[in-house]
RNA sequence: GGCCCUGUCGUCUAAUGGUACAAGAUCGCGGGUUUUCACCCCGCUGACACGGGUUCGAUUCCCGUCAGGGCUGCCA
């Protein structure tokens, strides 16, 4: 049995979509699960809108999630080139052989002309205006431009199997002689991708529902290339919290990252995402969170569900979250110091206090981003002090308190670790008949700045003694 | 409007023609732990869209209704 031969196919008209970031995830997963071939290719026929930068941002996009393919732009393959507009030959080729076959034709109607003809029909009606075939059988040829269109058959059923969407039967006279090529002999994604996925032997093409309807004329053209119809998946859609489709305004509006590189600014584990959208329409048992490998061990199209789903703002976090509390205190170190730095934090990598403080802060950050932020007071000579927090906290009272606690901790000697801290502040605590709640939060707002901190002795451990009761007299005085 | 897809807790998923008072996770709420905030632990609320059939029996199969989504471009 020949392994599978599964593509990505993006254009680029401006980012990565979360949603475009799953139909390659999916793709990959089986690539990678069943020892296949994953493809990449550019689908750039749209000159309107595709642009070099978006191309390059694809490639980052795909490179920072770790879904490398084997065929595509930079690794090269037998199939290439892999970028649409470098293979206009091939297209041409492919529409002479089906126009001569009869199964496509030359359409000299104008733009203006088929436009007239819609416009001259009541506006609600418009929307289902169909080409009226005027040049099906034309069979002069004309110096003049002309497109291409597929020539349906009238009558008859186009029936195939999905592998997510089950039995699919659909009648010809639902669909039109879409146009294959333009005018100016580009492509359009219907004909290009088909003749694509033909000729770099792609087996099972995997995409999103949008496309469903987009399969039927498709397999017409595969049938009349003599080609083999690969399998198809259609994968359901990724919508907004309130049902809509992910269009990047929506998304805003309601809080989304759509472009997958959102994901990587805000401190996202490549890997946390990656889990977010496989378990998208997608599940394996009660199991929640998985690392790259499980997914490729687990994934399967029978348990891709097809109903659409709603992207949920809240469980995405609570995915980021978990993944970023599975990585080790030195690889997280690593990861926040960009973070630290656009803060205009420059730490070193070999700051001591870099790990200690990212061990504090772990179980409060749902991001990098977030573990920078909560981290910041331990690397700025004096922390961002909460006007109000030491307004209600840094009272006279209080002040005097924290004189001593100084006095305590500066007259530490010896291993002052954070059992140290803990045993000579609850001895202070005790002579003086004290709770350490009678401390705690004006002692917390000296330290840190704030009144939500990792445990106090915690941070004067990471703090070190000096910075410590150099924070505590500040604040007392 | 036409065509296509889909309807299980708010959300993402699970299970199944009858051991079932429909399972897990997230969110929400309450409690515990605690120096704050988190983490963690315990508990609670919460769903088979509706109506017909098929069947001894339907959440599960079929039809209809309704609802949601997609497509309806010389976009992809």
């Amino acid at each position: 049995m020949t392994k599978p031969r599964v593509r990505f196919a993006p254009s680029p008209t401006g980012y990565l979509h979360i949603g475009g970031a799953r139909t390659a995830l999916f793709n990959w997963l089986w690539a990678r699960k069943t020892g296949g071939t994953f493809i990449l290719r550019i689908e750039d026929t749209d000159q309107e809108r595709s642009t070099d930068e978006a191309v390059q941002v694809i490639f980052d996009s795909m490179r920072w999630l770790g879904l490398d393919w084997d065929e595509g732009p930079h690794v090269g393959g037998d199939c290439g080139p892999y970028y649409q507009m470098q293979r206009l030959d091939l297209y041409r080729e492919h529409a002479e052989r089906l126009i001569r076959e009869g199964s496509a034709y030359r359409c000299y109607c104008t733009r203006e002309e088929l436009e007239a003809q819609r416009n001259k029909l009541p506006e609600k009606k418009r929307a289902h205006w169909v080409y009226p075939g005027t040049c099906r059988e034309r069979r002069d040829e004309p110096n003049l431009p002309f497109v291409v269109r597929q020539k349906l058959p009238r009558e008859g059923h186009v029936a195939y199997t999905d592998l997510v969407c089950g039995d699919m039967n659909i009648p010809c006279d639902t669909m039109q002689d879409q146009v294959l090529m333009r005018s100016n002999g580009v492509p359009l994604y219907n004909f290009g991708a088909v003749v694509d996925d033909v000729t770099m032997g792609v087996t099972l093409v995997a995409r999103g529902k949008d496309h469903l309807i987009n399969t039927p004329p498709q397999i017409l053209l595969y049938r009349a290339l003599d080609a083999a119809v690969p399998q198809f998946a259609h994968l359901p859609m990724m919508l907004t919290p309130k049902g809509e489709k992910m269009s990047k305004r929506l998304a805003d509006q309601q809080g989304i990252d759509v472009p997958v590189g959102k994901y990587r600014d805000k401190g996202w584990l490549p890997d946390a995402l990656l889990n977010y959208i496989a378990r998208f329409g997608w599940g394996s048992g009660d199991q929640e969170i998985f690392s790259r490998d499980e997914l490729i061990e687990k994934f399967d199209w029978s348990h891709v569900g097809n109903h659409d789903g709603r992207y949920d703002t809240k469980k995405a976090l609570w995915v980021s979250a978990e993944h970023l509390r599975k990585r080790s205190d030195d690889d997280l170190s690593a990861m926040v110091l960009p973070f630290l730095a656009s803060r205009g934090l420059a730490v070193s990598p070999t700051d001591a206090r870099l790990a200690p403080a990212v061990r504090t802060v772990r179980p409060r950050s749902s991001t990098l981003a977030d573990m920078a932020d909560a981290m910041d007071f331990y690397f700025r000579d004096e922390p961002a002090v909460d006007a109000k927090a030491a307004e209600k906290f840094l009272t006279v009272e209080a002040k005097g308190l924290l004189t001593e606690l100084a006095a305590v901790v500066e007259g530490l000697t010896g291993e002052v670790n954070e059992v140290a801290y803990h045993t000579a502040v609850e001895a202070w605590l005790v002579s003086k008949g004290l709770e350490i709640k009678a401390v705690a939060q004006p002692a917390r707002v000296a330290l840190t700045g704030r009144t939500a901190s990792p445990g106090l002795y915690e941070v004067m451990a990471v703090l070190g003694q000096a910075v410590t009761v150099a924070r505590l007299r500040k604040a007392a005085a």
